[in-house]
RNA sequence: GCGGGCGUGGCGGAACUGGCAGACGCGCAGGAUUUAGGUUCCUGUUCUACGGAGUGUGGGUUCGAGUCCCACCGCCCGCACCA
């Protein structure tokens, strides 16, 4: 690393250094802070400035995912994606657009308990002091926030309104026919007035109070179940889905979790499948998260059908219920509730044997597709519908409880996994299908509807065999579409099923059995009736205590119970309120909301921090968030620019997805979506080394050696790679750089290294080239000898005046398609030429040196902001218009144009920039360096000779 | 297995709709300043048996391919017995 403590006499006092640097930095810093130069107007509300907003162009809405604050601090790989919205920001705000930028603290949740845990130390006390120091390094990076919309979801002020959006919920219901959520009193009308049948068609009326609370409790869109959860003891608290890895472990402290059935708050995300899904398409999102999100929500359509049986119906899930003909048994999940009762006493031991191994296996095991079938008969058969065929009903662990209805028909002729494992264990597999003899000639088979010669199952259009009864044939169908469609209506004519969608995605499970989160504002009456409190009763505090670490569990411990930490508080559960039928005792929820519920909304909440009446109010949320139809008819509204690392795929973004559409549903947002345009930023990787234990050696104290091996204090360590962090021992503080060089020299780095979207290894030597780069640019209007001004008012030369604008054009061009890396390349050039062309006068034109500045001005701001001053401007450079470049300059009187002989560059030559072909020839043959090239040949003998005016020529002898 | 992305100097990376491959930076080499080291500045830097060759490999389309098409190899990411 660069030293630049070392008092070197030599080292002229106007140089601009690292201690220049940080003087410049932390004095505009204050600036930009007193002088509240990046506060963005609201249109209404708390922070209304309407003349502002009138003054200024287009509104921006810039973000940045919704950071939690470390008490590792940052590296410097965390402020990547803050520093291209900060350059975009102040990019926009120099094309005159009011621009919407800040930065919160997701502080509740898991992290920040466990930290406070280890500590000791309260959550409250360590999440302030690590708030207190990122903002400090934050602050010292000079990112353009609004500092009046920085939020922590732990403010009570903000999680009051947490809490509302949740009693919104809770009083909500989905409409499966408006396809939208609405108020739960108008579902409590329509069951009273008549309007809406209740379920088992009584009159509401003859409803008992209890009866009528249960029956509206199951239509909300946040209700209390018991159903099978993610019990994870390691943590003590329950999961949602979204946070169990593919092996069965947390994602958090990778414990095991454990399928348990418990009581516990849910919310109604499947309500919103469709649309979460079908809006993916308004979005200007990556394939590659889009896709994510479809996987996840995992629609497939198809039919649920009944297959009688001993112990009742066994509905199933398929996609092809054209084959029903060809389902010849059924295989249960090992967990199926139906199990028990279908297993006869002569196979009971078998199947508790199969049941117990099943549940020993790992999800890791379960899910190896590579290894054999296995499966054990209950000893029951099941009426098929199409064809009364008995049917014998098996279990085998390939069948998921967790997918569909966790039991399966099986149609080994027409599905790969029942074809292997009616191969397993010798059950027929009849043919209902005449596959192609296409499909037979690639697998070197002779075409035959005897599927004992068959290598594997067939999936495809073919024409339907054996697949009729009395009332149904799907004979001499050929195209699936078709038999689906026909199986479907006499499904439900017939009473054995109907079609149906089924997804993937399941409600989401909302409670917590922790202390560091959002307290639900609920509470329950004697008759252990959840009830919301009023708007007035908010925010429900979290109340202080010192045992606040949750009573975790050996994480193997399946059978351990959760406890929650709130739950011993006796005083704060127990409460007396008057929810209007007088003062009563009611029992506080001491479950804590999932670290996602502040994540979800705390975008609206940036747009009205301050505002008491409201979580936002409407017109300003129109105002930054709604629809964009001038963009595109069908613009979903939503943030403008968000970047964040795409980690947050599934969890974060689907949850904050749904909350917004209730939102929106119920009226309170204009906008569908909270996200419009979303960028994925890539990471910061770092050489990490171990030694030969394997234990991860600090990377700064490893030495490199010609040879490219690597020491550790003498000892030989080993190189790796991965993503900067403390568990790596590879983490480089960005405090370090701005000692070293500064924080415009850390920002400019980190944006020339790479595309944004690229993950790319940091290198702590290559920073100097943009601190040297700096030093030019500092020289090209400051003497280092006396500090004075060196630009005068001459007329910039043709050659650099052409180059400023042909820079101007691109810069702009790069820096509005987040493409910094090579906006500031050609910077780079054009302050290497401008070093040149000035060393003659020791001068630089004043009208390059200001566009330079202003150029260079989103991403250095206080470089340029000192640039800016001492050329004699006395308003701050943020809000000067981005220079636009002059056209007349960027086309050239004369351009150089490669001769190609047979595609090979031969010869170059001069030609007027509007020259047309026979111009362009003329002078192309006129040249001694294409004569030589051809060898002399007459031009009448070349074989073709093509011209691409402004680019080429290409000769083809 | 399925889906998506990516392979360019010693390194990070440029190259718009096919049209001068290697912009810009690091590193390296030489030089200037300096007692010296460091800093800063200047020049050069894909390889080369100096004919040429060259964007993972092999083929193809084209006057022309890093860019388009086919096959293969390698790496990364996501999903994964999803019925």
């Amino acid at each position: 690393m660069s030293d630049d403590t070392t008092p070197a006499s030599d080292i002229p006092p106007h140089r601009y250094t690292a201690a220049l640097a940080a003087d410049i930095e932390q004095r505009w810093q204050d600036t930009w802070e007193d002088e509240h130069t990046f506060w963005a107007p609201n249109p209404a509300g708390p922070l209304a400035d309407p003349d502002a907003v009138a003054a200024t162009g287009d509104k921006l809405f810039v973000l940045d995912m919704f950071p939690y604050p470390s008490g590792a601090g940052l590296h410097v790989g965390h402020p990547l994606g803050y520093i291209g919205t900060d350059v975009y920001a102040r990019y926009q705000r120099m094309q005159g657009r009011n621009v919407l930028y800040t930065m919160g603290f997701d502080a509740f949740g898991l992290p920040a308990e466990q930290y406070a845990v280890q500590t000791g130390q309260h959550p409250a006390i360590t999440t302030d002091a690590n708030i207190a120091n990122m903002r400090r390094q934050l602050r010292r990076l000079g990112l353009s926030h609004d500092p009046r919309r920085s939020i922590s979801t732990t403010d009570p002020e903000y999680y009051r309104w947490t809490q509302w959006i949740f009693t919104q919920i809770f009083n909500a219901w989905y409409d499966p026919e408006q396809r939208r959520a609405r108020p739960i009193s108008e579902l409590e009308s329509a069951f009273a007035n008549g309007s809406r049948p209740t379920p088992d068609g009584r009159t509401w009326g003859d409803m008992s109070g209890a009866e009528q609370r249960r029956l509206l409790d199951d239509y909300r869109l946040a209700y209390v179940s018991e159903a099978p959860v993610n019990w994870c003891p390691g943590l003590g608290t329950v999961v949602a889905n979204e946070e169990v890895t593919a092996d069965g472990r947390s994602d958090r402290g990778n414990f095991p979790v454990f399928t348990r059935n418990m009581r516990q708050w849910m919310m109604r995300i499947t309500a919103y499948a469709d649309r979460l899904l079908e809006d993916l398409d308004l979005l200007d999102w990556s394939e590659a998260i889009t896709t994510m999100q479809r996987n996840w929500i995992g629609r497939s359509e198809g039919a649920r059908v009944d297959f009688a049986s001993p112990a009742g119906p066994i509905t199933v899930f398929t996609t092809r219920p054209d084959t029903l003909f060809g389902a010849t048994f059924m295989v249960l999940a090992p967990e199926h509730p139906l199990v028990e009762a279908l297993t006869t006493p002569d196979q009971a031991d078998a199947v508790a044997e199969y049941r117990r191994a099943a549940a020993a296996a790992s999800d890791l095991d379960r899910q190896d597709t590579s290894r054999d079938k296995t499966g054990v008969f209950t000893g029951s058969t099941a009426t098929n519908p199409v064809n009364g065929a008995q049917v014998p009903v098996w279990i085998a662990d390939y069948v998921l409880m967790g997918y569909g209805t966790g039991a399966i028909m099986a149609v080994p002729c027409g599905d790969q996994r029942d074809f292997e494992f009616a191969r397993r264990f010798g059950l027929d597999i009849p043919a209902i299908q005449r596959p192609p003899d296409a499909w037979f000639a690639d697998r070197e088979v002779a075409p035959s509807l005897d599927t004992s010669t068959w290598p594997e199952a067939f999936v495809g259009d073919a024409p339907y065999v054996n697949s009729s009864n009395d009332s149904l044939s799907l004979n001499d169908m050929t195209s699936v579409r078709d038999g689906i469609a026909t199986m479907n209506s006499w499904l439900s004519a017939n009473g054995a099923g109907e079609a149906t969608v089924n997804y993937k995605l399941r409600d989401w499970l909302f409670s917590r059995q922790r202390y560091w989160g959002e307290p639900f504002p609920i509470v329950y009456d004697s008759d252990s009736n959840p009830h919301t409190l009023p708007d007035e009763m908010l925010p429900v505090t979290l109340p202080e205590t010192d045992s606040f670490s949750p009573r975790t569990f050996d994480p193997d411990d399946e059978f351990s119970e959760p406890e929650s930490p709130l739950d011993r508080l006796s005083d704060w559960v127990e409460v007396t309120l008057d929810l209007g039928d007088g003062p009563r005792t009611y029992r506080r929820d001491t479950n804590v909301m999932p670290q996602w519920a502040g994540s979800c909304w705390y975008e609206l909440r940036y747009l009205d921090p301050t505002n008491t009446d409201a979580f936002v109010d409407p017109a300003v949320e129109h105002y930054w968030m709604g629809p964009r139809t001038d963009i595109r008819p069908d613009h979903p509204g939503g943030v403008d620019l968000y970047v964040g690392g795409v980690e947050h795929a599934v969890l974060h973004l689907l949850y904050s997805r749904f909350w917004h559409k209730v939102l929106f549903d119920l009226g309170h947002v204009s906008s569908r979506e909270p996200y419009a345009r979303l960028f994925n930023q890539g990471y910061i990787l770092a050489n990490a080394f171990t030694d030969d234990r394997g234990i991860y050696v600090d990377a700064t104290e490893v030495v490199e050696h010609d040879d490219g091996s690597f020491t550790h204090n003498g000892t030989r360590v080993t190189r790796e790679w991965g993503k900067m962090g403390k568990s790596l021992r590879n983490a480089v503080s960005p405090d370090e750089m701005y000692d070293a060089y500064g924080a415009d020299t850390l920002r400019l780095y980190e944006m020339a290294m790479g595309p944004l979207d690229a993950s790319r290894p940091w290198e702590t030597r290559d920073v100097v080239g943009m601190f040297r780069f700096l030093q030019r640019l500092w020289r090209t209007m400051v003497d280092e000898d006396t500090g004075e001004l060196t630009v005068d008012d001459s007329t910039p030369d043709d050659e650099t005046a052409r180059l400023l604008h042909r820079t101007i054009d691109v810069v702009g061009t790069e820096m509005a398609a987040l493409r910094f890396n090579t906006a500031i390349a050609k910077l780079v050039e054009l302050v290497n030429h401008v070093t040149k062309s000035r060393q003659a006068s020791g001068r630089t034109p004043r009208t390059v040196a200001e566009t330079m500045v202003l150029m260079a001005a989103p991403l250095v701001p206080h470089l340029a902001e000192e640039l800016w001053r001492r050329l004699g401007h006395v308003t701050s450079v943020a809000y000067c218009d981005f220079p636009t470049a002059d056209p007349a300059l960027l086309v050239d009187d004369e351009v150089e144009m490669p001769v190609q002989v047979n595609g090979k560059v031969r010869a170059r030559v001069m030609v007027p920039a509007d020259a047309d072909d026979e111009t362009i020839r003329a002078i192309v043959f006129a040249d001694d360096g294409v004569q030589r090239a051809i060898d002399g040949a007459d031009p009448a003998d070349l074989r073709k000779v093509i011209v691409v005016p402004g680019r080429m020529v290409n000769l083809v002898l």
